[in-house]
DNA sequence: AACATTTTGTGAATTTTATCACAAAATATT
DNA sequence: AATATTTTGTGATAAAATTCACAAAATGTT
C-alpha cells in the first residue's frame, strides 16, 4: 500500500537526481541515492520496485530516464496551482516564496477575511476575500488549498473548502482538521516539531535514543 | 525505543488535554483522546504505558494530573529559549508567530547576514549579524536553533550552529544537513507536503488509497 | 572468451509499530 | 452487598516497514 512516506522518499529522490544531474552525472546508483537522501540502498531499490522502476544491474539507474520516470509519478508533468487561505505571517512568507515554481508548484492566489492591510507587498499574487474563494476555486478547478489562518478559524476555512471541491489540504493550524469527504488532509504543526526537539535535547545524553525514520539524526523527514 | 512518532502523539494529546481542560473537564478517557488526536484508544494507552503514565480502571484520567505528567515529559516545566536564523520570509513568520509562547518556545533573538533591511517590525525580537551568533549562543546557552535560510546557507549555518554547541535544530531548508555530532536534525519541508498532495490529489479516484499513521487521511501528524 | 566484479531486484527474515482482546480493577446499579 | 458495567493496562497477535542476503544480470579485466 503505497502511503505519504513512500512519496517523500520518491521526492527526496527526485531531489537528489536534479542535484546529480547538475553535477553532470550520467548514471547514479541505489547507494548514491541512498546517501543523498539518508536511507539504505535497498530501500531505495525496494521503492523502485514497488513503482515499477527498474535499473541496470551493474549499470545502475539513467539520471534522465530516472527523473522522468518520478516527475511522472510525482505529476511533475503540469502546473499545480494551490491557493492560499489567510495572507498572514505564514500565508505571507509562502505567497512570497519563489521556490516552489521550480517545483511545478503556483500559488495564484490568496484569501483572507481582512484583504485591506495584508496585500503582500513583494509578488503579484492577488488576495481576494474569502467570500470570493467557493466561485475561484470551481471556475479555476484549483485542487490544493493551504489552510494558513488561526486556530479557531480552521475548521471554517477547511469546510469552506471542501464545500467548494477542493482535493487536498495543507494545514498550518495546529489542530485535527474534520472532513467527512475524503479530502486529503497533511498537517504542518511547527508547535509539534519544536516540542519535539525540546523533548529530545532535554533527553541528550540520558540515551533516551530515537531512531525510526523520522526520528533518526541526519535523516531527511518532511 | 521512543522516537519522534511518541513524542509528536503526547505532544498531541498534551493539546487535546488543554482544550477538554478548557471546557471544563475533570477526567477523560482513552477513547476521548483518541478521537482527538486521530488515534485508536489502544494506542493511546500503549503510549501511557510506555511513559508510565497511568489512569483508574473505569475512571479513566484526571485531566489535571494527566497534563502535568505531559508536561512533565515534554519538558514543558521551564521557557525554551530559541533563535532563528534567516530573518527572510519564513524566519520573519516564525519570529512574529506569538502563538508558540503559551507552549512555553520563546523566539529570543535572530540572525542573518543583512539585518539592515530585515528587522522585523511587529515584535521586540532583536536581529543580530550571523558574526555574532555563536557567541550569543556560548553566553545565553541557547540549546535550539532554527534554520530559515536559503537551500545554499543552509549547511553553513548548520556547521556554524554545531559549532556554537546547540542541540537541536529545525531545518527548513530543503536539503539533508549533515552532522558528525549527535545534533538532533528536524526537517520541516513544505515542498515536501505540497508534492505529497499533489500525488494523493492526482491518484484520489485511482484507488491508491494511503493509510499509515502520516498519511490517513483526517490524521494529524507533526 | 573466460573470469572477476559490481549492482540490481526481490523473496525471506527481521524489526518495528499498531491493534486486539481480555483479565483486573474501579465505579455504578439494583 | 451482590451484580452489572465500564475502562484501564498489557501480553499476544497482526500488520507494516525495513533490512538482509543472494541469485541473476551487466559490465569490466586479463
Amino acid at each position: 500500500m503505497v502511503n505519504k512516506n513512500y512519496i517523500i522518499r520518491l521526492s527526496n529522490y527526485r531531489h537528489a537526481l536534479n542535484r546529480f544531474k547538475t553535477l553532470g552525472f550520467i548514471k547514479v546508483f541505489s547507494d548514491n541515492l541512498a546517501d543523498a537522501t539518508g536511507v539504505t540502498s535497498s530501500q531505495v531499490r525496494k521503492d523502485f520496485s514497488i513503482f515499477g522502476i527498474s535499473g541496470n544491474k551493474k549499470g545502475g539507474y539513467q539520471v534522465e530516464l530516472l527523473l522522468e520516470r518520478l516527475n511522472d509519478i510525482l505529476g511533475k508533468d503540469r502546473l499545480q496551482r494551490v491557493i492560499i487561505v489567510g495572507a498572514g505571517k505564514i500565508g505571507k512568507a509562502l505567497i512570497n516564496y519563489k521556490g516552489f515554481e521550480k517545483d511545478g508548484i503556483k500559488v495564484v492566489a490568496a484569501f483572507d477575511v481582512n484583504t485591506a492591510d495584508r496585500v503582500p507587498v513583494e509578488i503579484d499574487v492577488p488576495v481576494y476575500p474569502l467570500e470570493k474563494l467557493k466561485n475561484y476555486v470551481k471556475k479555476n478547478n484549483i485542487e490544493i488549498g493551504v489552510i494558513a489562518v488561526p486556530d479557531n478559524a480552521a475548521q471554517g476555512v477547511m469546510d469552506l473548502l471542501v464545500e467548494s471541491g477542493i482535493k487536498g489540504v495543507l494545514n498550518f493550524a495546529p489542530i485535527r482538521l474534520r472532513s467527512d469527504t475524503d479530502t486529503i488532509i497533511n498537517n504542518v504543526d511547527l508547535r509539534s516539531e519544536l516540542e519535539n526537539l525540546v523533548y529530545f535535547v532535554n533527553a541528550t545524553g540520558k540515551s533516551k535514543a530515537r531512531n525510526n525514520d523520522k526520528g533518526k539524526k541526519n535523516r531527511e523527514e518532511q
